[in-house]
DNA sequence: CTGCTGCTGTACGATATCGTACATGTAACT
DNA sequence: AGTTACATGTACGATATCGTACAGCAGCAG
């Protein structure tokens, strides 16, 4: 299925660029393209995980369901990660949802074949759990961020984790959206990020956001953004989770 | 060291005490009981980490270290569990603070013989990495709990998640401090917990809390709890999460 | 062009929480 | 008993956000 892929590939996803050529050539035959839809639903809570996407384009939010129908996103993940924790952690599920925020592509494969890999793979197995405690630490950070900074601070944030996770300076995103992913009302993103566009940093129209000054947003973002932002770094090296350096 | 202990020991810890006897037969000797003091930091944010927790009574917070000087609380660890996720993980250190915030004993043991322990034995690494899982999530709740839940339903859910991982029905506590671990006024602790306490679900003076109506509690609280506790009843069995079960 | 639909701007009073200050109560120490 | 330190109760106006409603505006279908 994916063998018409040529073997050394422009592999846009961190975790799998980060393999040794080994470790990837043992995986790659079991890794199949396919396209994130937006809004698409990866993985249900409580449903058994029968397929791990690796982003290459896009990103996924994960999701806390509430008792009043709607939900609290706790984490992205997009190139630099993968979905299905609890694959790579010896769980079944998971209590969250996984959704397809910004459409792309992914490599998926079968859960079954990644725990397999991962037990016959140090080099793997340790990467991805790497990436567990990168992820962890985000969702840690999401946690301190929600109960005490600001409507305006953490959506500075949330564009910056989002822009470093999209294809180029704009992606598909309404106030809506916003609203639900920060738990706060659509109005108040409206003012929040008015006042972001007023400032010259985002600009927006028709559901369509553009990010026009980083180092701006960078400055209005709290510091959960930097903190989250250095331990990607930790992980990929210097310049990952910066933009501009996909492809290396 | 530790080998003063009998053998087939009453072991609170429940990741210990999940183990067969023979993983825990090799643990053993690398387990050193020590007490957990109040306040007692156990692990610092960037610093690495170089002895790990198993808490057997008492629990400690995870404190995720914010500008302004003070934390948000992201995660409770108690006879549940263990600390420094970073070590089962494969990372030297984490972003978080980890302090003691209801007093007992854990036993300890060297992080490098955690590895590699952990490197010998499949079922511990196991048991360990569904542990993380069960971690995971609960941070994962607790950054939507935070986001959208109010204090009165923050507040009940905390007092639960602490009953649940103390000895008895009262543990040390004042306002203060549960102001700082729900990141909200004291002032607004004293009026959340006095209408508990009026309703005769807890009681408290002179910085000791007392739990009286546990199911009352429960219905105060947020789901949040619920999802929780059901986790890490998957995880132990069915008894597990709740109270009174220490011993078997 | 017309009429829809969806995104955005804005308004209103209501509410939760804030920051701060001060009063009261309790226990330990001298 | 007097003092001190700390825990708790309560008050005040200020602020962030809520829930809701409605108006403007763009793009698309007919």
């Amino acid at each position: 299925m994916a063998s018409s892929i040529p073997f050394t590939p422009s592999i846009r996803n961190r975790l799998l660029a980060a393999l040794p050529p080994g470790s990837l050539a043992k995986l790659w035959p079991q890794l199949t393209p396919v396209d994130l839809e937006l809004r698409q639903v990866l993985h249900r809570p409580e449903e058994p995980i029968a397929t791990v996407y690796f982003p290459e384009r896009g990103w996924c939010s994960m999701l806390a369901p509430l008792e009043d129908g709607d939900s609290g996103e706790v984490g992205l993940v997009g190139w630099e990660g993968v979905t299905a924790l609890p694959v790579i952690l010896g769980e079944a599920f998971d209590d969250l949802e996984v959704m397809v925020q910004c459409p792309g592509t992914a490599l998926s494969m079968g859960a079954d074949s990644l725990r397999a890999a991962m037990e016959g793979d140090p080099v793997l197995r340790t990467l991805l759990l790497r990436y567990v405690m990168l992820h962890h630490g985000q969702v840690a950070r999401t946690a301190a961020c929600n109960g005490r900074h600001h409507t305006d601070q953490r959506l500075a944030r949330w564009l910056l984790m989002s822009h470093d996770r999209a294809e180029g300076d704009e992606f598909p995103m309404t106030h809506e959206f916003l609203s639900m992913m920060l738990g706060v009302r659509r109005a108040g993103i409206t003012i929040a990020a008015g006042a972001l566009q007023k400032a010259g940093m985002i600009s927006y129209r028709g559901g369509r956001m553009r990010i026009t000054d980083r180092p701006g947003l960078e400055s209005s973002a709290c510091e959960c953004y930097g903190i989250s932002r250095r331990a990607s770094e930790r992980l990929f090296g210097l310049n990952a989770g910066t933009r501009g350096e996909y492809w290396r």
